[in-house]
DNA sequence: GTCTATACTAAGATAGAC
DNA sequence: GTCTATCTTAGTATAGAC
């Protein structure tokens, strides 16, 4: 008989997200990740090829996430309102992830056609905005400009970067704003 | 006899750094830098007590160089033209050592006081110029929100965000323009 | 799809001699 | 400060049975 499934792929991908989360990339071995599901480390390679074919699949789930949480702010009102909201959603993503984050925007990071096209589509919904906002002639350099800044921000803020707490707050609106002030004049 | 020394600290962090940018932090052992300098790792532990230890050298002397590059860029005339000089200066680093540059800005990075003090050092060419734009009331908001756009874009660039080519340097500069212009109008 | 068993490699770090 | 020798831990991955 053929052996019942224990786990399943999802379960799986969240909990290398969770390890991840917790520990670091660096520091995600096969090993923890099939303890965490109760399995042994051999019968994860029945699932994904190896280690980078797993991380690889967390790296698209994780764009997918974004993109999600950017189109749900998306929503409010104006243009400008909708851009300020999506930025104010994806810093909190980020820095309610940060370990996930950061392997986001790593050299190392594994990649993969799925991974690469689930990044590229989570800023469409900023893309879309950006182009009722300024038109679409220079929408694309304006989004590669307030997609820098916000995560060179959080990225900043992840790393500790700024020594500590008031003014950080401001300092991420007064990006944003002087930003988005300066496109629509 | 003592045992005549056959490298040095200096070449020590030299060599890791040369690796670091080969291969990645994470991929950066003991016996590799030992092996570079032409010694055994064992001999690694007597000047530096851990691994930790040697990156959190690596990661101070790479932000006193990164502070010698925007000291050099800053000297350029206006303020305003010495902090787009110093944008591009940093970009330039950015680019030019991108394993080096991640390994700065990861969570993981191992810290220590006196790289966290380095690394807070580095940006103070920046506030200078900066507070002689726009004033000391308003100085540190305004470097954080260049430092985290100028920092945001390369690592973005770094991590491929950006699909290619054309209209990449019209982006930076595009946000470098609209930043320091919004500051003085 | 799960398991046990195992090969293989690698790395961090210490002991103690010179 | 260098070495050799060694401990220890840990991880990736495969083979092959059920």
């Amino acid at each position: 008989m053929p052996a019942i499934a224990k786990t399943s792929d999802e379960e799986i991908l969240q909990a290398a997200r969770a390890l991840i989360e917790r520990e670091g990339v660096a520091n995600l071995s096969m090993q923890a990740v099939a303890e965490a599901v109760g399995i042994r480390a051999p019968s994860l390679y029945k699932r994904f090829a190896d280690r980078a074919t797993l991380l690889s699949a967390v790296e698209r789930e994780s764009f997918v996430t974004i993109r999600r949480v950017l189109e749900r702010a998306s929503a409010s009102g104006t243009p400008r309102q909708a851009l300020d909201e999506m930025a104010r959603a994806y810093r909190r993503f980020a820095k309610g992830h940060p370990r996930l984050y950061e392997m986001l925007f790593s050299r190392s990071a594994p990649g993969g056609t799925d991974a690469d096209r689930a990044r590229a589509e989570a800023s469409e919904p900023v893309l879309a905005r950006m182009t009722e906002l300024v038109g679409e002639d220079k929408a694309l350099a304006s989004t590669r400009v307030m997609n820098a800044f916000v995560h060179g921000f959080v990225s900043m803020e992840n790393a500790g970067a700024f020594k500590l707490g008031p003014g950080v707050d401001d300092a991420f609106a007064l990006g944003i704003a002087t930003f988005l002030r300066s496109l629509t004049t």
